[in-house]
DNA sequence: ATTAATTTTTAGATTTGTCTAAATATCATA
DNA sequence: TATGATATTTAGACAAATCTAAAAATTAAT
């Protein structure tokens, strides 16, 4: 495998909801950056080889055999972030770029032995969970916003309380899925929380708190 | 820099013993097991990218630039040496080929905090010196004979056992301070070692390569 | 159900690193 | 110093991964 068919697995991987269904050549092109031409082209390729399953028009679709190997390789992604940002002290957003690179180098033994140096960790920086070495992925944790501590970061991914109201509160205070959160501080008084959103700051009510679900940074 | 730049950029090196002398095209291809029209081919693109002087049919030389660049990967190169003996607990005789790939890792900050994380360590698994973040290099030290790898040489300057019983032994076969040490092969089934010493050839046990030390040949 | 817009594929070109085979330069030696 | 052996370069080709521009298929909209 080359890394350029490495990505590709990758990015379908990600695009696909793991697998689950299928993914349109454009989809992947702006995902990489690349041309939808190069996509076809490299699409044959893994389909050839049986990483995809490919009829023309129609969409990618990750096989068996290219669902292990997207997970392999987001294993070792995950690890090396893990080794970044515990043994090297990198920050949680710097270890990215670097992991990128790490995820291609090639040695089973490598990965198996960081992965016990690094203690078995389940997730990632980002809370992402680690595909064990059979590709078992862990549930990812949730946590509700409410039960986070100062200084806890994490990246807000969901809602409890799906009602108009709500969205409505969190499109006017300018709150998307997928932002990064931080908690300054919580009040003794009633629960409320000074939070960082992005580049913000932002004074929440217990009540909007409970209904916000976090996706915790590890440390 | 790609993958392929840096290791002509690091034969080079080597082979011109850290840029001293020039080197032919045909030792280029020999060490990397390539065709002297591809070594031609490259060694013109490094010289337009003024790593090396070059004049047809006259040999190469790495230039300053040059010589920077192949100290930045075996720095590089010999840490990641290091990580993988002392922490992940590889083999010695292990450590190379992985570390082949990782040296390519591009992240200046990704190097400094693993040198800091190793302890700034001077000597590589082999006892090999590993070039400082500006390129200064320590003085060769002793390696025990055991260390060494097939094709390697040196000369034997001392032991590290020096009970009646093993000086014995080293008289009995012959062997003396001063005498000129090469590795034959190494046997991968007890690590026991063919040895040329002087002019004779020798097999000996991997407990006695232990105690012997030499001092290796410079590149 | 046509037509227009969008998506996807094809065709052909480019760059990088490699190769083989042939040509040319250098070296060794008689 | 002429010549045969060896080392090196050139010329031309190929595979991988990409690109642009044009063609073809699909989808959406009237």
């Amino acid at each position: 495998m080359t890394h350029s068919e490495e990505n590709y697995i990758k990015a379908i991987y990600h695009l696909s909801g793991g697998g689950m269904h299928s993914v349109p050549t454009n989809a992947i092109a702006s995902q990489m950056e690349t041309q939808p031409s190069s996509v076809t082209d490299m699409i044959k390729k893994l389909s050839d080889k049986e990483y995809v399953l490919y009829k023309k028009y129609r969409g990618v679709h990750l096989s068996e055999k290219g669902i292990n190997t997207a997970l392999a390789i987001i294993r070792k992604h995950r690890l090396w972030e893990v080794f970044l940002a515990e043994k090297l002290d990198f920050n949680w957003d710097e270890v990215h770029d670097v992991a990128e690179q790490l995820e291609h180098i090639k040695s089973e033994k490598l990965i198996d032995k960081l992965d016990e140096f690094l203690g078995f960790p389940k997730y990632d920086p980002h809370g992402d969970p680690i595909p064990g070495k059979n590709g078992e992925l862990a549930q990812r944790s949730l946590k509700l916003l409410s039960a986070m501590r100062p200084d806890e970061e994490g990246i807000c991914v969901g809602v409890k309380d799906s009602s108009v109201s709500f969205l409505k509160f969190l499109d006017k205070h300018n709150i998307a899925l997928g932002d990064h959160i931080k908690i300054l501080d919580v009040e003794e008084f009633d629960e409320s929380l000074n939070i960082q959103i992005e580049s913000k700051q932002l004074h929440i009510s217990k009540r909007i708190a409970t209904n916000l679900f976090i996706k915790p940074k590890l440390v």
